[in-house]
DNA sequence: TTTTACAAAAAAATCGATAAAACTATAGTT
DNA sequence: AACTATAGTTTTATCGATTTTTTTGTAAAA
């Protein structure tokens, strides 16, 4: 599922500007294009194969995801990044995230309490790294199922728009984690604060899951200093 | 300042798709396009007169933006509008400018208050409509300064994030200001409202600044039943 | 050495045309 | 009359080439 699929659904399915969005997209959040990078349509033409059009299209779409930095008349370049963007991000995915939290909680039915269940199991069951002998790699699938059991907590909020801007959030958040690099990322206990947040929302208890699930996120935000 | 300096920016500033971009944009959300509306590249190509590379890249930030739909393959549209969807943009709106409120007056300082007095009278100034003799006509200096009063409240909330995701639910919330017609339109008491907001927050009133602006807001919601 | 001016090169923005896909209308079939 | 297949039409998506604008490099002037 995870590879072959992902490929050929990127690869062969819908238009060459989503296409070329998925595939720039995915690069930058991995953290394969430098932050400040410029990138010059006519590189981009060779690289994927297309047309000037299609990949400028790719571009602008990206720039409001806060991906791409845009300047008229002078192109794109990959998004910089600062002290100060990463403190935003976590600040903002904090207070939209415990408010998501606290409103999922009020409404969520049994079938989302289910869906929380399955995810964090699926999550739990999958390892973090897939770098042979200690040597850290991250794992593709942990971080979709990561992703997955995030949105699962706040998905029944009620609010289309407010997880539109958390899942946005997240990704440039997974950016930053990705640009910090292999060296400060494992955390062990990570998985444990995971089960504690989904322990508290299931017991409806809104408070300690929303004061959970923002110390998660600034003890992951912690180490990111450089 | 308002018509010449406007339309001088718009029509001779920046590219051609940023052009396109501002146009559209305004239409949008003055609601003469109607919602649903085929943007058909063709014809934009004509009306602007420019290509049809232009034309599609505008029409991908607005698809960002929340004010066009795109469906792969069929083109784009007029962003379509729901009861459902307004009360999420309501919604999301007091959750977000809440906290963006409380941070702002837990952090702002002195430049800040007064530039949010300096915000209010300048809107306190300007007529609402200017139809002549009853006849509402929506006055778009005073959609600005609106719109400027507003954004200076929350101005000092830290977080460059936050104010961009209420900048852009405040104009989605102008559109259906606008579609709802000059009909359910003028609220007399409007006016009042700000002033008390103001107070509240000048005074560093944390709680009841926030209830004001919810309310605030809520009472600008109730019109719009259709 | 720093500044300025200008020409050459590179890149961005845009255009006009073509290929591909989706829609429409029609005619034939059940 | 309802359904299906198909040819023709419209519209979208894409390309390759052209025009503008920015950047770079070099040499003259201060």
């Amino acid at each position: 599922m995870s590879l072959i699929s992902a490929v050929e659904s990127d690869e062969n399915t819908g238009s060459l500007t989503s296409r070329a969005y998925n595939n720039l997209r995915e690069d930058i959040i991995e953290g394969k294009l430098e932050p400040g990078t410029k990138l010059k349509v006519e590189e981009l033409r060779k690289r994927y194969g297309i047309g000037a059009s299609p990949v400028r299209e790719a571009l602008s779409l990206l720039t409001s995801d806060g991906l791409v930095d845009r300047i008229d008349q002078r192109g794109f370049r990959v998004a910089i990044v600062s002290k100060e963007d990463f403190a935003d991000i976590l600040k903002a995915r904090c207070w939209l995230e415990e408010r998501a939290l606290r409103e999922s909680i009020k409404n969520g039915d049994t079938e989302w309490e289910e869906s929380v269940v399955l995810a964090f199991y699926r999550l739990s069951r999958e390892p973090r790294s897939i770098g042979s002998e200690g040597a850290f790699l991250t794992n593709p699938d942990w971080e979709n199922l990561h992703k997955t059991f995030h949105q699962k907590l706040i998905a029944a909020c009620g609010s289309p728009i407010l997880l539109e801007f958390c899942d946005r959030l997240y990704d440039q958040n997974v950016r930053y984690r990705n640009l910090a690099g292999s060296a400060s990322y494992p955390r062990r206990d990570s998985q444990l604060e995971h089960e504690h947040i989904m322990q508290a929302t299931l017991d409806r208890a809104e408070d300690l899951a929303a004061t959970r699930l923002v110390d998660h996120y600034r003890q992951t935000g912690k180490f990111l200093e450089k």
